[in-house]
RNA sequence: GCCCGCGUGGUGGAAUGGUAGACACAAGAGACUUAAAAUCUCUGGGCCGGAAGGCCGUGCCGGUUCGAGUCCGGCCGCGGGUACCA
């Protein structure tokens, strides 16, 4: 074949960006005459390089945007950057220079990164969280918080790394170690700023059922990290007399299998007591050692000390009760102080075999009574159980009814109230750390906490700063410390603290919609582009990132940042999967992993090794793509080898969105060859007479129209793996149509715009190949014309006994019976029943035949 | 530990409770070519069989159903989150 031209990537994708960038065609305008529609991509942390998570998740948001411009909306898609945090300290301390240039520095190559991709973004508008200009709205976002009351401060404990002098990530504490001075992490106590999202816990709940587009497992994850019970509150009266002891149980009918009551270590009462007792003071600093993380508190040794005080059982005042300090009870949740029923509660029989502490059934179970042994009996609440003495009168009742019965009891008698409590906690905003937006306000000897006054903010990070030492920076500076005092004048201290990034990215998608405003948000542009329409983002921010923003939104309603309806930001939520790769490490000098990046590695004689040395590397099974873990391809390599076309068409077309995917260097390739075949394939047909006939320009067409509803239907609904199969098919089906020349060009084109929001540039170049009016990307979308679709004869399977065994050809809507009366006359039918009746015959129409015998 | 997912050929994966393996990768065979590359055509879950056909098969065990990859219960394995990684 005598070819025209040649698919070059390079060549179209520079010239159709180029295009697209002088007709302004992705530049978001408020327009009241069209719909709008906001599509958004969890914003990037600027680690250094992009990596193919980001390719996808941005591709995914990209097909989006462009095939809601196909199909009429105006469209808002803009990107920025989630700017400050650790890695950039980490990297100052690691080699030197200074974190705000390691940022803009990498945010910059990211940018020029991402451009080659033809993502439909709106680049007006980008941002990065550490500019002033953001982080200074911030700081205004704070103080108006703060007037409003959902912000305070409390004591609560982070990790302290004895030696280093300074507070811990949990990230940063490996197996109860710091990670860089290797001293055992103790629980520190500390004065922090909360925003006080537990005031909304039920409206956050309850909202979860408003959002039908979000997935059902985000939906539960929230639902059960909110974590609604309704439980017993009351008081321990104490045999000596002292203040009564307060717990909250949500199993109060398991009171008469009271073994002990159990206080935090964090207790008022542990507190007091471990003034002059070396011996419980030597017990709290152990039960202090160890990590914040939920799962290091829940996962550590139990641990137990008899205080020596009693209490009296609520129910029995001859019975006494011990009070014991144990390490697994959480002061943040309920009052600190529980009673114990180790019968039906694991931790707690593993706390009374430990320390030999009574266990009493409450409960047997209908089928097998026994008592409880080395195992707790813990049925699920609905399950009915035989109750042993139940001081509410019950016999045989779920575990539900009991507690209902229990709390009517207790109230009915006065000692005790029903309570509803919430796992969720405030939300600590303090870190001890530079990078991040400095918390206005100031420390006065004589005013106290004072907020610092709007017109003086940003309160901008000092660039004169060292990491030569552990610690905040900030703390160590000579100067940026000292102001006046914004209430009396006099000279006072800044605050050092600066703020959790989660703060950054709780608001930016606000933002986006009037990027450069002196206010943190307009209300006209709020109004028009809220809600987020789609966003798109990884499941590991299924809990935090999202909860927070939805607190965000409601704390900027009230502060008059968001209309009313913006309080629940997202209106579409899909979570892909992540993009996942082996991960390669060496042991260093000091015996800590070191991890290789995988284009430092390759495969010689049977063993993985490092290209430079020659040395061996552990291959650890596929993980999450992190910065931290060096398990990173480069995208830059794929596109500057084959384009953003092919890569764009493989991030999207193997896994199913929502799936993780296993990174392989294969299957790119393979990408390229088939763009290369439409390209091929758009020549040729180009090349034809246009007034040539041929065969088949019905069944071409037909076909057609079954990949427009096929692919306009993946679009629509994640399945962007579907799209991309049927549009191979298709494909095979145009390169092997005899059809004529007209019919042929009308399935080519419409292939290029079906291929647009993932192949823009080919498509781009195709529909102009082709003669199309203008850009593609302008084009209205195709609709698929429902005549073409029917089908007049389908195939249906006959089944017998459930298994496949023949198969008839019948027309569409022949009635049941003329088809059960085809199926019974069917040889691999009458040859089974041998004269006799089936048992049953169900024939679903359209669909298959299942002859029972 | 707790909460939430996921598990299908050599590989990525497809399948409103209705023909398991669409579409692709890798592989094998063939065509074209002096040859190679490129391109095109064909084959392909396992076992038995020349074929027709049969048996088995969606992590494991059990259940519901005319019919289960899909729904339910119990395991096993892997992944995410676990409030200071982002």
């Amino acid at each position: 074949m005598t070819s025209m031209s040649r698919y070059s990537a390079t060549e179209i994708e520079a010239k159709w960006q180029e295009a697209w960038d002088k007709a302004e065609t992705f530049k978001a305008i408020r327009d009241a005459s069209k719909p709008k529609y906001y599509v958004l991509e969890m914003f990037p942390y600027p680690s250094g390089k992009l990596h193919m998570g980001h390719v996808r998740n941005y591709t995914m948001g990209d097909v989006i945007a462009r095939y809601k411009i196909s199909t009429g909306h105006n469209v808002l898609h803009p990107m920025g950057f989630d700017a400050f945090g650790m890695p950039a300290e980490n990297a100052a301390m690691a080699i030197g220079g200074h974190p705000k240039e390691w940022t803009y520095s990498n945010i910059d190559t990211m940018v020029e990164q991402m451009k080659p991709l033809g993502l439909s973004l709106d680049w007006s508008r980008m941002f990065a969280t550490c500019d002033p200009e953001y982080y200074g709205q911030q700081q205004a976002l704070f103080l108006d918080f703060l007037k409003e009351g959902l912000v305070y401060r409390k004591n609560a404990v982070v990790n302290w790394d004895p030696v280093d002098m300074t507070v811990l990530a949990n990230e940063q504490v490996e197996g109860g170690r710091g990670w860089r001075s290797g001293a055992l992490v103790e629980r520190r106590e500390l004065t922090q700023w909360f925003f006080k999202i537990s005031d909304y816990s039920e409206e956050l709940l309850d909202a979860l059922d408003t959002l039908d587009n979000w997935p059902a497992k985000v939906r539960l994850m929230q639902e059960n990290w909110i974590g609604k019970s309704r439980g017993l509150q009351f008081a321990f009266e104490r045999t000596d007399g002292a203040e009564p002891i307060s717990v909250y149980t949500t199993r109060p009918d398991t009171l008469m299998g009271a073994s002990f009551v159990g206080i935090s270590p964090d207790h008022p009462i542990s507190k007091e007591l471990e003034e002059g007792n070396p011996e419980l003071a030597a017990f709290l600093a152990e039960c202090r050692k160890g990590g914040t993380t939920e799962e290091a508190i829940e996962t550590a040794p139990k641990l137990g000390y008899d205080t020596g005080i009693t209490v009296k059982h609520p129910l029995n005042p001859d019975w006494e009760l011990p009070v014991w300090i144990a390490n697994f009870i959480l002061m943040d949740y309920g009052t600190g102080a529980i009673f114990a029923c180790p019968a039906h509660d694991q931790r707690d029989l593993d706390f009374c075999r430990k320390y030999d502490l009574p266990v009493i059934d409450t409960f047997f179970d209908l089928e097998e009574p026994k008592p409880v042994e080395t195992e707790a009996f813990v049925p699920p609440k609905e399950q009915k159980v035989k109750w042993i003495n139940h001081f509410a009168g019950l016999d045989e009742a779920t575990g539900q009814d009991a507690i209902d019965a229990t709390i009517d009891f207790a109230e009915t008698a006065g000692w005790g109230e029903g309570v509803t409590k919430f796992r969720l906690r405030d939300w600590g905003l303090s870190r001890q750390r530079y990078w991040g937006c400095p918390i206005p306000v100031v420390h006065c000897d004589t005013c106290g906490v004072v907020p610092e006054k709007k017109e003086n903010l940003p309160i901008e990070l000092p660039d004169d700063v060292s990491f030569d030492k552990p610690g905040n920076p900030l703390d160590r500076h000579p100067t940026w410390r000292d102001c006046a005092c914004p209430s009396c004048g006099a000279p006072a201290k800044r605050e050092t603290d600066t703020m959790d990034t989660f703060v950054d990215s709780s608001w930016y998608f606000a933002r986006f919609t009037a990027p450069r405003a002196e206010t943190p948000t307009v209300a006209e542009d709020a109004e028009y582009w809220m809600n987020v329409d789609q966003y798109i983002g990884g499941i590991e921010h299924a809990i935090l990132h999202l909860l927070y923003s939805r607190f965000f939104a409601r704390a900027m309603h009230i502060c008059s940042h968001l209309p009313e309806s913006a309080k629940e930001p997202f209106d579409a939520l899909f979570t892909q999967g992540m993009v996942t790769h082996a991960i390669y490490q060496t042991t260093g000098g000091n015996g800590r992993p070191v991890y290789h990046y995988p284009a430092d590695v390759e495969d010689r004689d049977g063993k993985t090794v490092l290209k430079a040395s020659g040395e061996e590397v552990q291959v650890i099974p596929s993980a999450k793509m992190s910065k931290s873990k060096n398990n990173v391809v480069d995208p830059v390599d794929i596109i500057s080898a084959y384009g953003a076309d092919t890569a764009r068409w493989f991030v999207l077309s193997d896994s199913p969105p929502e799936r993780d995917v296993e990174w392989t260097a294969s299957g790119a390739d393979a990408a390229f060859k088939h763009l290369n075949r439409v390209w091929n394939l758009c020549d040729k047909i180009g090349a034809m007479d246009p007034d040539a006939n041929g065969q088949g320009d019905e069944d071409l067409l037909r076909e057609m129209h079954k990949a427009i509803r096929d692919v306009t239907l993946g679009v629509e609904s994640f399945g962007f793996n579907a799209s991309i199969a049927k549009l191979y098919a298709f494909t095979n089906t145009l390169a092997k149509s005899k059809a004529g020349a007209a019919a042929q060009k009308q399935a080519i084109m419409t292939l290029a715009q079906l291929m647009s929001p993932m192949t823009p540039h080919l498509a781009e170049d195709i529909w102009a190949h082709q003669g199309g009016e203008g850009l593609v990307i302008n084009a209205p979308w195709p609709v698929a014309d429902e005549a073409m679709l029917v089908e007049a004869e389908v195939t249906m399977p006959i089944q017998i006994n459930g298994k496949r065994r023949a198969e008839i050809s019948v027309p569409k809507d022949m009635p049941k019976e003329e088809v059960e009366k085809l199926v019974l006359a069917h040889e691999a039918v009458t040859s089974r029943l041998e004269g006799a009746q089936p048992k049953k015959l169900i024939v679903v129409p359209g669909r298959i035949v299942n002859v029972v015998i």
